[in-house]
DNA sequence: CCTTTAATTCGCCAAATGGCGAAATATGAG
DNA sequence: CTCATATTTCGCCATTTGGCGAATTAAAGG
């Protein structure tokens, strides 16, 4: 139940899912592309992070300067994981904000917007 | 987007869930039962109840002076509706709170516990 | 009509949440 | 080593949220 409720906290926030699905649809971000996309303030951008990671939705892999996130598909993750990341990315994949997000999201990592020296 | 997060919010509390469970396992319940269940001032239990049912997750019907719940299986409620009450009960169901929960709410509709006239 | 009872609405308060900027922590580059 | 950059942590503030009790509404019963 706890952790079940750490779930769904993490995921009744806006701008939460919109990094979760922008993360479906390309691997891996580092958090600098999320301050990009969302045009929050990179300590906002953290806190949400940590929220997302500490409910087991995403994972987190230095690299030099650089965090990188990724969506929590470890098969030994538990499964209401697994469910949760299903239901989000169902219910949101056609909607228009998400669209315009995952359309963004390209032109950033593409660097056309680059935000950082990534 | 703006459903999905209506939703989401009213996932996000401890007290809806155990709501929601309850009525998993007995088609429909009465305000005064779940607030004998929850141990809530009936006033903050409508405020719950409100959410629960602007967000589609419940139903409502009136029966005289009661107020009845229940989960909204609803064939033209929006499938992200079922899905999330599949995935919370999935979720749930071998809590131990909730299996509290549940034989407890056994008592109360048996009579032993009576809150109201019903 | 008046009382009683179930439920909701309203107004309030304490706690939690989401936002920011400043300071602290890495880590790579010069 | 020193500087620049990516990220996180901290402290703060405004808003939201969850709780309660009092007042209100709705329906049944005397």
């Amino acid at each position: 139940m706890f952790e079940f409720m750490t779930l769904t906290k993490a995921m009744a926030d806006e701008n939460r899912v919109r990094i979760l699905m922008a993360l479906s649809s390309v691997d891996e971000l580092c958090v600098c592309h999320i301050n990009e996309l969302l045009g929050l303030a990179p300590s906002t951008v953290s806190k949400h992070l940590f929220l997302l990671r500490n409910s087991r939705l995403l994972t987190a892999r230095k690299d030099g300067r650089w965090m990188y996130y990724r969506l929590n598909r470890d098969g030994n993750a538990p499964a209401v994981v697994g469910e949760a990341l299903d239901w989000i990315i169902k219910a949101n994949s056609k909607d228009p904000l998400i669209k315009e997000d995952q359309q963004r999201l390209l032109e950033i990592l593409s660097g056309l917007r680059a935000a950082c020296g990534t």
